[in-house]
DNA sequence: AACAAGATTAGAATAATTCTAATGTTAGGG
DNA sequence: CCCTAACATTAGAATTATTCTAATCTTGTT
């Protein structure tokens, strides 16, 4: 890997665009070079600093507040998945997917477990007249 | 209830004190009036604006730096419990037993779950050389 | 190409929490 | 009982994460 500084492909560029347009988001530069850097790569846990120092080490030009208004148009869209375990920061899972997490709680990284992991047999419903929105299990390791 | 401004019995206090100093704590008067608007009344999930607040009324002279520092102190302590669901506020749980949680995400509000309500058949390993130190299960309702 | 809708921006503003350094209080020894 | 060392408290400044604002710029469409 020498020279392709990381290019975009016109198809991946393309499949980003229609991803972000699939949830009538307009593919602006900002939105799909932030898209690209979150998608892009495997699955991840990404803190909103974490990832506006990810896009000014790529050479995106954006500021932190338009990171954290991308972050949260693609939680409310569904893209992202929006996680909260420590107070001093918001994790957002690219993997939407029902599925619960590792916690650990030296470093304040996370890990997914995947839902066929856990299995609960016995849980109470949801309080009258209310719907479950979501389970979040986490386990926290010392490590 | 007319009379008696609640005012603590020496009982009480003594109780109280005793609690404190049982987790090598010096039973100071914020502390004892805090530890008392906390552990006076049944079981709760306060925050530490809340818990302020409270003493505020209740004519407890106390700064919000020193609540938190009591809360932080409590919880190192194990005479309390924190948990983060929203990342806009950490809420203090006086009930330190095993148990899960309700979310309710309109009103943030959180309400307790009887750990025997819940039952996990299934659980992966923690990691390689770590354990788990806490398994926590988070029903968000949308209510 | 021009327009309206919506997005981006920087920086100010806000909210929650932590830090700091001076001052006050407690527990135990004398 | 009083003194002292150890620890706790205080107010406010500082920090960190996040949101808001109002001006400016882009985008998708005509």
């Amino acid at each position: 890997m020498s020279a392709a500084k990381t290019k975009k492909t016109a198809t991946n560029e393309t499949a980003l665009a229609e991803q972000l347009r699939a949830v009538s988001l307009r593919p602006t530069q900002q939105r799909m070079a932030l898209a690209d850097l979150l998608f892009g790569r495997g699955n991840s846990h990404i803190t909103a600093e974490a990832l506006y120092s990810d896009a000014l080490t790529a050479g995106v030009n954006v500021s932190l507040a338009t990171v954290y208004n991308a972050l949260h148009t693609f939680t409310a869209k569904g893209l992202l998945r929006e996680i909260t375990i420590d107070s001093t920061r918001s994790y957002f899972d690219t993997n939407v997917d029902e599925h619960h997490h590792f916690y650990f709680e030296k470093s304040g990284r996370l890990e997914d477990i995947d839902h066929n992991r856990v299995k609960m047999t016995r849980l109470p419903d949801a309080p009258e007249g209310l719907s479950v929105s979501r389970i979040d299990v986490v386990i926290r390791v010392d490590g």
